[in-house]
DNA sequence: AGAGGAGAATTTGTCGTTATTTTTATAGAG
DNA sequence: CTCTATAAAAATAACGACAAATTCTCCTCT
């Protein structure tokens, strides 16, 4: 865990790193790049953040652990039956990462490589994550509510039906001009993941057959 | 299209070049780990491949040449019924996919960096996928087949569905710890897809219902 | 006055690229 | 078959640009 002095121009750097690491990558940014959009002087960057790296971890982590306590507060409903608990922590990350869209999408491609680097500060966070859904899901198939399904699959689906409009802007330009007002966004691709809860997970369901079209 | 001298130093290039720019991004590798990687001189790729782009632009436009005839190869059966089509292109693209999980990768993430370079590089092919998922769907949707839903969000969905694989090795190594053969991992998660695009996709269905296991 | 925050300059290293040279392969003439 | 002219391929060396980190200096508060 990274110790950061704090201070207001600490965020401005921060703010300023997130968008530029967002839009050109970790590699592809430089400090000085930061320390020009944050309109900072870059030695004030190493003051801060120590280096490069520390700015990114101290990016990351701060993401994440408000990532997982939103996961937490998700599943501590599981008692209430792992089908509202699944849809509550969906709603809620994906909530969350609608907030945070660019950030989403910097952890998401850093995370797609090997540099042992991003991997150990993210690890953490990853092996919780993997355990609350296997909770969840393991739950809900010993409850009955589930079918007997491959459960390391489904959270692969889940994680990637998650992931998915924050990866590839030009697919979800379309899904925007579907859905036009961005704020509707959260709620609108929340209930559509639920659809998939209800038609994947679930057995049989009552409103489970009722049509997709959002139109 | 880039033009390329032949040569097998060429293709030694290209496979050191895909593999350092998967494992450590684009901008991450130097010219000069290449060539150590590849065991020739760094002053070769200029040769070869005129700059460091034109190598990124040859690995790129050298997969998705045969992974947009492989879609178009799908797209043509077509008159034998929207759900039948869509199966065979999604068993199609993901075999492909599967061979080339590191040029997959690769491009998933430097996809979603703002670099106009790799856009502009793979819009045309990316205009080309998009259309003919939508031809599908849409006579599909015409034919009584699959219900009404929203294409653009559905073409979402698939294309997430096909790269959720190739992105994160975290979550799928979990998965192929229970499917430990990776050259049948292409088969399994195909039928994966396929249970999908019945349950979410289609109208009722023979055997839509079936349990999802497959241990 | 002194501590701590901010800017400037310097150092050191690496990057992508190019210009040039050396080696290897190819082909034609004697 | 040998020798040489010619082109292709590969290696070498070096340039200019810029990165990150470090150090030093200046400024501003209490």
């Amino acid at each position: 865990m990274v110790k950061v002095p704090r201070g207001p121009t600490r965020d401005v750097i921060v703010k300023a790193a997130i968008s530029l690491f967002n839009t050109k990558g970790y590699d592809g940014t430089s400090i000085r790049d930061i320390a020009a959009e944050a309109k900072v002087n870059a030695a004030n960057i190493a003051y801060y953040f120590r280096n490069k790296q520390g700015l990114l971890e101290y990016c990351l982590t701060s993401f994440y652990e408000i990532y997982i306590e939103e996961l937490e507060k998700g599943y501590s409903l599981l008692d209430k039956g792992a089908e509202f608990c699944l849809k509550n922590i969906v709603e809620r990350l994906l909530r969350y990462q609608c907030e945070h869209p660019q950030l989403t999408r910097l952890i998401l491609r850093e995370m797609s490589i090997d540099s042992q680097m991003v991997r150990e500060i993210m690890s953490t966070y990853l092996v919780k994550e993997r355990y609350y859904f296997r909770k969840v899901l393991e739950k809900g198939i010993e409850a009955n509510e589930f079918r007997r399904h491959s459960v390391p699959y489904s959270i692969l689906q889940i994680k990637g039906l998650l992931s998915m409009p924050f990866l590839n802007t030009q697919y979800v330009s379309e899904v925007l001009y579907v859905f036009p007002h961005e704020k509707y966004f959260a709620d609108k691709y929340t209930s559509e993941i639920h659809r998939w809860i209800n038609a994947v997970l679930c057995k049989e369901h009552n409103g489970n057959r009722e049509h997709l079209m959002l139109l």
